[in-house]
Parts: structure tokens; sequence; C-alpha cells
DNA sequence: TCGTATAATATGGAAAGCATATCATATGGA
DNA sequence: TCCATATGATATGCTTTCCATATTATACGA
């Protein structure tokens, strides 16, 4: 019995430390990951909430300013300045929405959202490295690893709208 | 032999596939930590840049103002505000080094670091939210997962210096 | 010891953020 | 239908932040 209930306890701890091993490194890529963000913005001349937009806006897009300021947390005022830099830049087109024309939608301009994934990924090295990183898995544990950070992507994007939410 | 070399397509293929959900999966969670960390910024009355820096005071400290003005990406002059910013707010506190009395270094007040991780982990929801999903994994998957995150952090890490670096 | 390099900060002009006002359009009810 | 109110985007003006440059203090090599 000292062995067996000696073994969970063992079990126990290993999980609480790999809990907090998980979240540490969470916390780890997302400085990094805010890094390599502002270094692509650098090249791009693209501010930091620019850059964040513009990503939103390839991601979600098209997509209308309201809708664009919830998600990023931006008074809407900003967001038209910031619209107003995209734009200007030939990284964005403003439509009027069909449907409700006090509305504007907001697309990528095409072929400008490949620029930035190429200078994130390639010319970062992150790419290239990401591949060399996934290499060292297997199939299986690739499948793991990427139901794992959807998972954890939503539990961000639940969090996100939990803090930005309450602000209202 | 065409079902054994099938099956080794296959494979590649999965393998192809995977590498880039996880690419996406990755990019995704960045969005998603990156809205989280501006709602926590609100919060605590703390600007884009200035919850960075902490993050990284707290995480690297003590630490020179040109070490971290390295690290972050910023003009020198512009973390003199940001430290300037956080010391008014009881953040941080500024020492001189007593090995060169030029320069400075930077730590996070006691107490207060805590504060942010309660608010990033616990108020948002995503401390639960984490538990919630690592529960879903055995041990040895979770260590998996903490393996990966960090190389990735690692990853990125050197793709921000590539790009920042480069800027001399 | 002197010239040069480095660290941090001060200064001032440019840019960005944001609260508020404004204008156009939508929507629900009398 | 008409009107009151709500909503979406942007304009305006003030405040804050950013950043190139200059400044001051200290370190270090010739």
């Amino acid at each position: 019995m000292s062995q067996g209930s000696g073994s969970q306890v063992t079990a126990v701890r290993s999980r609480r430390r790999l809990n907090r091993a998980v979240k540490e490194a969470l916390r780890e890529l997302g400085i990094q990951l805010t890094r390599l963000s502002r270094g692509v913005g650098e090249r791009l001349d693209l501010r930091g909430g620019d850059l964040q937009c513009l990503d939103l806006i390839t991601r979600y897009g098209p997509i209308s300013p309201s809708a664009l300021s919830r998600q990023a947390g931006l008074h809407p005022a900003t967001l038209t300045g910031i619209l107003d830099r995209l734009q200007l830049g030939g990284w964005i087109a403003r439509d009027r929405d069909p449907d409700d024309r006090r509305s504007v939608v907001v697309r990528a301009e095409h072929g400008r959202g490949a620029e930035i994934l190429r200078l994130y990924l390639v010319d970062s090295g992150m790419n290239a490295a990401m591949d060399q990183v996934c290499a060292q898995y297997a199939v299986e544990e690739l499948e793991l690893v990427a139901r794992f950070l959807s998972q954890t992507a939503r539990a961000g994007a639940v969090a996100a709208d939990t803090l930005g939410g309450s602000r209202a």
C-alpha cells in the first residue's frame, strides 16, 4: 500500500511540476513571439498596434473597424488612425458594406499578406527553425502538439475576452 | 512495394500537413497571447511596450537599460521613458551598478510581479483554463508538450535576434 | 593622461493615442 | 410614415509617447 500510494503521490507531483513548466514555457514563448513580431514590424515600417491589426485582418478579415477594435482591444478612434496608415501603405483596402451603409469592411490587399508571412517565417529563420523542431517529433506527437496549441489558443481567446469584455 | 511506398508518401504528407498546422496554431496562439497581454496591461494602466518591458525585467532582471533596450528592440531613449513610468508606478527600482558607475540595474519591485501574474492567469481565467487543458493529457504527453514549447520559444528568440540584430 | 567609447538621461519636435463631437445611416415604436 | 434613439466611422483637439540628437558621467586603451 505504501508503494502504491507513494507512486500516486509521485505522479501527482509530476503533474503539478509539468503544469507549471508548461505555463512557464508558454509565458516565455509569448515573450519571444512578441519580440519576433516587433522585429518584423520594424522591417515593414509598421508600429506594434498596426502589425497586430494587420495580422487580425489577414486572419479574420474582411472585418469591420468596430469589430476589429473590439478584437484588438483598441479605441475606435485609434483604429481609424491605424487603418489610415495601413491603407496608405497599401496593406489593406476599405470597402463599403453593401448591407449597412454606415459600415466599412476592411480586407487585406492581395499579395501583401504573403510578404509579412515571409518575413515572419523565412527571413527570420523561424520557418526553418520550426521545421527542425518538428522533425524531432513523430507524426502522432505532432498531432498532439497541434491539438494542444489550438486548445491553448482558444483558452487565450476566452481569457482575453473575459478581461477585455468587462470593460464595457 | 506499391503499398509500402504508398504509406510512406502518406506519412510524408501527414507530416507536411502537421507542420503547417503547428505553425498556424502557433500564429493563432501569438495573436491570442497578444490580446491577453493587452487586456492585462489595460487593467494595470500599462501601455503595450511598458508591460513587455516589465515582463522582461521580471524574467531576466536585474538587467541594465541598455541590455533591455536590445532585448525589447526599443530605442534607448524610449526605454528611459518607459522605466520612468514603471518606476513611478512602483513596479521597478533603479539601482546603480557597483561595478560600472555609468550603468544602472533595473529590478522588479517585490510583490508587484505576483500581481501581474495573478491578473494574467487567475483573473482572466487563463490559469484555470490551462489546468483544464493540461488535465486532458498524460504526464508523458505534458512532458512532450513542455519540451516542444521550450524549443519553440528558443527558436523564436533566435529568430528575433536575427531580425533585430541586423539593425546594427 | 588624454582621446575615444559606452551608459544613461535630457531636450525638443514629430507622431500616435484617445475622449469627445459630428455626420450618416439604421432600427424600433407611436 | 415619421421620429427618437442607437450605432458605425471618422474629424478634432489635447495629451502622451516616441525617438534623433545632445549632454553628462564614467570606463578603458594607447
